[in-house]
DNA sequence: AATGAATGAGCGTTCATTCAT
DNA sequence: AATGAATGAACGCTCATTCAT
């Protein structure tokens, strides 16, 4: 799958000082400013407890991001940089397009449990309120998902493994909501909640057997 | 469909002053409210601009909602109830489930864009940093979906209407997660966006066809 | 003992309305504003939850009082009242010196016990704080003491029942701290607290023993 | 006299950060800040005028005391801590118990001259309103003098300088009383007044005098 | 490179008082 | 005579950011 010439891989919400100090320093930000911006959202957040949290000091975040802005972004961008890469090593590394569907949708589900801070924080950044943060990212967020799916599909129609009176963008799209909110499942109360709802207590022990049941619902669809 | 029993219909988050004031300071409060927290989300909404901007005194204000919390939850209680009364309006006059889904899609896509402020809003609580107001809304926000989409599937079922092999709750769920960002990508901008970049500004002419896409690819799936 | 000349007994802090609404309507007006300003103090008080707690609405208090100052004040003053009658009467009806002394901490310490609201807020209006309140009451709150005491001891002294050599204002004044203070020490936590303090918790428990202590102490002192 | 295990001398409310400002700004703060709790009460005193008058932001001053408790609670920690050190040099330094009482009136009378506001605040401290701050203060407040008092007096009866009949404890509560409004007569407008009312204007002028006939008083009641 | 003291606008909220009913 | 809705200044306190060290 050939690069993307829209995005730009060298965004960079940091300021050169902090590749300059040391790993166990930039960690210890990032960890605490990701603990605070994954439980309070961007706007009830506070740079003076993240310096608390970190030990690190105003002035030295101060001289690592410019703002609070910048550093919120820095860490979206790093998350978003992850699931990416995440992703396209499922895209590789499966047999058939079903197969794919299967491995992404345990992938988000692993992410999601692996780094429910980054999920969301990542929920956080869809809403309105962000939109104008969102926007220094130029669509990086949005870009990923749509290229990855409609490739698989694009090519799973041209192996004629799927249907071929669907629309492959709107099926693109049908999926990645399914995938997307199965993945703020495992990570914001509100969607965990609707999980529970939805499939019932019982039925959630079986990760296994949600995931497989999804993929049939979403492999009756199109094949 | 019968009621729900878990539901609270008589949940208040106003105080009864509310009531007593004049229908016109009602609506310049909660306009004005409605408008603030969409655009800058729950935290980053102060109520010194929405005392200004609806040319009510802060005391008025704290006389008819305890808290800036209070107020907030009450436009949400308000916006939920609204959409509870849309859907079970197109459930009930669906001739059948196929019927059904379409209406709702379109349900959706007409209240986000007849109401985007509130469907901002419905984003943002859906946020972590906003669970703790969530939580006092006892789960109401994830029950009225859940019920309507599992009743209809179930009864499609029985009909024979649809295929016997699949899990229905993992079909409500799917199909619950379609509409849900659906709906929001006609009033986030982030959604909006994504929603853009899936189908291409071409396709986002024609909104009718698109829905019909929708609606195609969740019958193949379950007829 | 004739009646003073300083002491205008026509201060009135209520306007005239007070006097035409229902006896019922004045006590809970007292009662609530009583045990508010006793609690909290004269800044800390609020009249609306005055009025909530006596269930007279603002406006009703604002037709009885022209301020929460002078609700505030016309409650001092009754206070005032009622303590100088009590004290008028046992100077009245009092053998001698001693059995007076013996008999005016008695009524002091069964005023602080019985209206120990009323003595709070006497204590609260010694502070540097309301002295611009304590200025409305001209004088009034520190003159009946002083009176009594000082005719208490002429008399004596002219009976030859006390030492000549000493002074009988110093005298009268040195009495009388013992008398506030001790009466302070029942309604304030912190004088009951120094009280423990001083004679710990053992000799607390034979109040009328302390009492012959004192009387002891001071006849010593003068007789 | 030896040292109390009581009373805890570590107790600090301000933040280490207080200790790290100059001294210029930290008399700055303690002033304005003791000038207006003095004349307005613990409660009628407002954070930004404090600031305001010394010169010190609103955050700086929440950097070096967490709340405006804590810094009403550092003053009269260490106005205490003053008042102790005065009296404990005082019975140090005195011959006989009968020196040692006229030395701790004088001195009393010059603390309350010198420091009237810290003679204000602790007037104040005593109202039940503040009585939930006291409580912080673990005592401290009153053990001070009952201890110094007792102690004096213990010895003298020893010596068999006093009474063999009298309560020892009962003779040290009513002379601290006698010192304690003593002390009030010199800072606070009402004792001020009532000072007046008991001993005349005239003899107010010769503060000595009236010393020497307290002094006297109490050598009558207990030698 | 790193510290953290200092700033002050702005927050959510309270409350004495007014006045139309 | 009585109500209580309405006002808005002022409260205690937070926090993004600057800058002297």
């Amino acid at each position: 799958m050939k690069e993307s010439v829209l995005k730009n891989k060298h965004i960079a919400f940091h300021k050169d000082t902090f590749n300059k100090t040391t790993e166990d320093r930039r960690q210890k930000v990032l960890e605490a400013a990701t603990e605070e911006f994954a439980a309070n959202g961007y706007n009830a957040t506070s740079i003076n407890v993240i310096s608390k949290k970190s030990n690190i000091s105003i002035g030295a975040l101060y001289s690592y991001f410019a703002s609070k802005e910048d550093l919120f972004l820095s860490i979206v961008n790093d998350a978003y940089d992850l699931m990416e890469k995440i992703l396209k090593d499922v895209a590789k590394n499966s047999r058939d397009i079903y197969d794919c569907i299967e491995r992404m949708l345990a992938a988000s589900r692993e992410f999601a449990v692996k780094y429910p801070q980054l999920n969301q924080i990542y929920l956080d950044i869809t809403t309105q309120a962000l939109s104008p943060l969102a926007v220094r990212l130029s669509n990086k967020l949005e870009i990923i998902t749509p290229e990855l799916l409609c490739g698989i599909i694009r090519q799973a129609k041209e192996e004629g493994r799927i249907k071929d009176d669907l629309d492959e963008k709107v099926i693109s799209y049908c999926m990645d909501n399914i995938f997307m909110i199965y993945q703020f499942s495992f990570s914001s109360d509100y969607y965990k909640e609707r999980l529970k709802i939805f499939l019932g207590e019982e039925k959630l022990k079986d990760i296994n057997d949600i995931e497989k049941s999804i993929v049939k619902f979403i492999r009756a669809a199109i094949e």
